[in-house]
DNA sequence: GTCTATAACGAGATAGAC
DNA sequence: GTCTATCTCGTTATAGAC
């Protein structure tokens, strides 16, 4: 009964598992806008009506494919930082930036899910939100490390900001400086416009080197976050 | 004859216009990738036949919807700055990130066609590239004004950088150092970062007061392009 | 209980004959 | 330029196999 029971449960993620890479590879083809469950189906020689044993809808597929791609990168990024946890924070920031590029470079179209524009007609559940903080969270982590250890350098923020940026800093890391997580969001945002613009062609004719100049600039906005305090590596 | 002449150029403009208007209808209701002809010529009580006259294909389409895309940003980012023409560089930097960010959040859809996804089976032409040049010229034109005037504050690039950097400084501004370049790229992509963030929900749950927290953000990025000098307004 | 298959709905796209 | 026959789609109801 136990083996039963396991063996079905097994089949289920096996079945679930191929629904996902078929619908990934339609993804790559055809963008999100039109994956179909109908074609991911007929391709893996179902019946579009067996689907919904795994999937409750076209948009439980498309949030399961959003999921696993937040998750995928951010085990990239966390096992790249798991690889350089000795070094200092910069150093360390640049490794996590470096990692979610190289993703982006592998996965692009899976990048477009996530970062790219928002697929008409489907909104993203709140089920999303813990895979998409992984990155952030990995690299709020790096700055709570650097502030602990050697104190991170503080631009002062303008009064006009000074409500948004305690409120942020309550949700986000209410132990650090509230202009520590306003620096670190805006960082975090800047770190994907870089990717974002690689990936999606803005670099074309502008940007020739492009994994030197991204370690550059990633490196320049760690500075930014206050990684890096006079003599510190 | 002239007149009639003049009547058929006129009542060709006002189709093509009409044509692009209900195709920018559509991209907002379903995506750049679902964009079809045929919709557009029946929303229009045309033939689809009937579109080809004005675009040779939907890709073509397609292209003139970016193009008209870049260079509705372009003007407003250059209405922006010639309103603050006689401030600080970095005032007029913000002015125009600004701009940017406002026009973004006006028209979404056309933003995500420019900057999002790219939409798939699609390759933009050559034609593009002028529209698109736009936003980075005028910021770049800041840079070099502030040079000029009071100079920027340079960031000493690594040595891995240096002929990517060089090469990068010829194209865009050779009359200006290759750090000034090299920091522009990337500060240029960086505020789109923060513009793709905040209109592709990134910042749901996490920034709310999203004006200010960009207003601060491009200030401090401009600082990092160098517009502000010891005693710089 | 768990799954797959058949059939159908309403809506929309598409290809081709006329 | 028009019409029609034939496709696609997401989704559901239902019946039956394991």
């Amino acid at each position: 009964m136990s083996t039963a029971q396991g063996a079905r449960a097994r089949a289920r993620i096996e079945v679930t598992s191929a629904i996902k890479d078929e619908a990934r590879r339609q993804l790559a083809a055809d963008g999100a806008a039109k994956l179909s469950l109908r074609a991911v189906a007929r391709e893996l020689g179902m019946v579009s009506s067996a689907l919904y044993r795994y999937f409750p809808s076209r948009d439980d597929l498309l949030t399961a494919l959003i999921i696993d791609a937040y998750d995928s990168l951010g085990e990239a990024a966390e096992t790249a930082h798991a690889a350089v946890a000795d070094v200092g924070p910069l150093r360390r920031w640049v490794a996590v930036c470096e990692a979610a590029r190289g993703w982006a470079l592998r996965r692009p179209h899976e990048y477009a899910l996530i970062y790219g524009s928002p697929v008409p007609g489907y909104q993203a559940p709140d089920t999303t939100v813990p895979a998409a903080s992984r990155v952030g969270l990995l690299l709020m982590g790096i700055v709570r490390d650097a502030h602990r250890s050697v104190g991170v350098a503080r631009t002062p923020i303008p009064a006009e900001l000074r409500p948004e940026a305690d409120r942020l800093a309550a949700d986000l890391a209410p132990d650090l400086p509230a202009e520590v997580s306003v620096a670190l969001v805006a960082a975090w945002a800047q770190v994907f416009g870089l990717i974002g613009f690689e990936l999606f062609g803005q670099f074309n004719r502008v940007v020739e080197d492009r994994e030197t100049f991204f370690r550059y600039s990633v490196s320049r906005i760690g500075h930014g976050v206050g990684l890096v305090f006079p003599g510190n590596p």
